[in-house]
DNA sequence: CTGAAAGCGCTTACAG
DNA sequence: CTGAAAGCGCTTACAG
């Protein structure tokens, strides 16, 4: 019986408003305003009731506040808008559409906007019917420096709390930001194409122009991949190269690009520093070229093809789901629990392949 | 102002018994026996309130129900215990203390129980403690397949709901398996080590002999891994020997293993099927052995060291943390909750690397 | 078989 | 500045 081992994780502490009032000899109500510093209390019986709350180690039972409560409590979530039916930007959506689910009961009601990821005005825009409203919260993902600059600060001067997902404005206040470590992540994928190819060969880095503002991300992931190569490669036994692809749906592109692996034959490896690495995967797998270790990005289903079928060797992900789900819990955990949220929740940097793709499909 | 798009995914269906109680010309506690069956209503009355709850479309509101109800609900939690204090199964058990913090406001109480590995009867031991009590639900490691299933007989006669948690006895019906497939763990192993060695090298598997009933897991890992290079590799340009480990912390160790190296010199990979890989990696360090892959599993403090020192190349890991909470969460929803949950819960399979480590030790 | 009433812990006017 | 009372939606004896 020596180690045998049982422990109710139960704690008892169930001190209601009512225990305090009695203690302290005045009226739930008056227990009441100061728990929520409502005023209308003297100084006095103010401070004896907040000590006795200190020494009863009071919790507000939330469930009860919630049903006695009659004011709903409004987020506000402003996205890109996804490319399509299976687009990157449907994933963070199901995030927050799970947390709202566990969180309604709390009379929480969530309204979420977008705005085109090639226009600016349209981000604007919604920031204005935001402001209209008079939300509790607010979710961006911060796309366009200077327009979401504007725009938190406008919160900032009612009082709202915000928190931005996916990219990050490093030097504004906020109350968290929730995403990847882009560099961090930059270097993972040279790690994988270090292991992947022969010494003595070339790897492609190819950047997707778009035009969108904060490409803060993109960069960030490119100069991860150079500083693993530079430490890790200083003799250069691996050469690097750069391609900058404006528009990969132009006719153009074969060409370019059968021009530039004719001018590099000893391409082995090519990392994709964001989710569009199935055209690239699309333009292997039509002439042929087999051979060339390929790294992207995210799990969207274009690339899941290529990846199944193994043009595509490792993609690099940042489960949005779970980042949409966090951006709404971190929200209500502030606003509604009154709990301290961490101010930076990086989400782990998943190697996804063949092999293990079908459990990080899922989302629950 | 085309494409705006502005969505509340608010959902307004506030019906409450009071109003499917009205509509059937009857009291609030009627209405209620028959919600929860509680028998003592006519047929005809029964009938009508269940028509009317269908048409209106009635969600409980738990938040009101877990007020006012008294009863508690208890779950039991058994466990192996945990080897160390910083061992792998404290993370499950991080998980089960995440999942209680969030759900203890409705009124459930938690107990957890440890065995030994190494003794059946211990385990047998918490059983009967378990069956004593009268819980609402329970989560087991079916470690030791017969006293598992002797214990899950009691548990169906008694109506009592269980969930499997990190291995799984296939045959015997469960509320929900929480775990790793195994079998696509190893061949994502095999795939890693493949891109990572050269041809006609050798690569060892290691397997640690435990004392423990259910292996099922660590077999698993291994045929996946056989299949992988049976698949990728019909020509058998690699070589795979599979050896079997005692006792590492034995004297004998080092020579034995150092003794194998000398008869297979073109070793250049090993996998290890569980979590003692950091055994072998201090092995290669003592006697210098580089340039040797190295693939484990688990993020266990004494693998995280050689995991950041690169003698571990790559963890395998199956995030223990949620595996605990959502094996209390899988038994909430379906006792408190009443909602449908998932026989089968594959958590991921993670590839940790020195690069990415720091996005897996946290838990949130 | 059915209804009326008290209560869960908190919030919110309202009266003083 | 403070207290008493009604109410949130549900549960639980109790009376009939």
């Amino acid at each position: 019986m020596s180690n045998l081992k049982i422990q109710a994780i139960e704690a008892n502490n169930r001190t209601r408003i009512k225990d305090i009032a009695k203690k302290a000899n005045v009226s739930i109500g008056t227990v009441d305003r100061v728990i929520h510093n409502r005023g209308e209390v003297s100084k006095a019986t103010r401070e004896k009731i907040l000590k006795i709350i200190e020494e009863l180690d009071y919790q507000p039972n939330i469930l009860a506040s919630a049903l006695a409560t009659k004011k709903t409590i409004t987020f506000d979530i402003i996205f890109p808008a996804s490319q399509s039916e299976e687009g990157y930007w449907n994933k963070p959506m199901t995030g927050v559409r799970k947390a709202f689910q566990e969180i309604r009961q709390y009379g929480i009601s969530i309204s979420t906007h977008q705005f085109q990821q090639s226009d600016p005005e349209s981000f604007k825009q919604q920031t204005r019917v935001i402001l209209q409203g008079n939300p509790d919260g607010v979710v961006l993902a911060p796309f366009f420096s200077r327009e979401s600059k504007e725009f938190i600060q406008n919160l900032k001067d009612r009082n709202i709390p915000y928190v931005f997902i996916d990219s990050n404005i490093k030097e504004c206040e906020k109350l968290s930001y929730i995403g990847q470590d882009s560099f961090q992540s930059g270097k993972l994928a040279a790690k994988l194409m270090n292991f992947s190819i022969p010494v003595d060969s070339t790897i492609l880095v190819l950047h997707f122009a778009r035009a969108m503002d904060n490409q803060n991300h993109l960069i960030q992931r490119e100069k991860g991949f150079y500083e693993y190569f530079e430490q890790t490669d200083p003799e250069k036994h691996k050469k690097l190269i750069t391609l900058e692809i404006e528009n990969p749906s132009d006719l153009s592109f074969d060409r370019k690009m059968l021009l530039f692996f004719e001018a590099n034959p000893n391409i082995r490896g090519i990392f994709v520093t964001n989710s569009q690495v199935y055209w690239i995967a699309r333009f292997l797998e039509k002439y042929g070229l087999r051979d060339i270790r390929l790294i992207g990005h995210d799990l969207i289903a274009e690339n899941l093809d290529f990846l199944k079928k193994e043009v595509v060797d490792f993609l690099l992900c940042q489960r949005p789901e779970e980042q949409g789900y966090n951006a709404v819990i971190t929200l209500f955990e502030h606003v509604i629990m009154k709990k301290p949220v961490k101010t930076e929740n990086y989400t782990s940097i998943d190697i996804v392949t063949k092999e293990n793709v079908d459990y990080y499909k899922e989302f629950n």
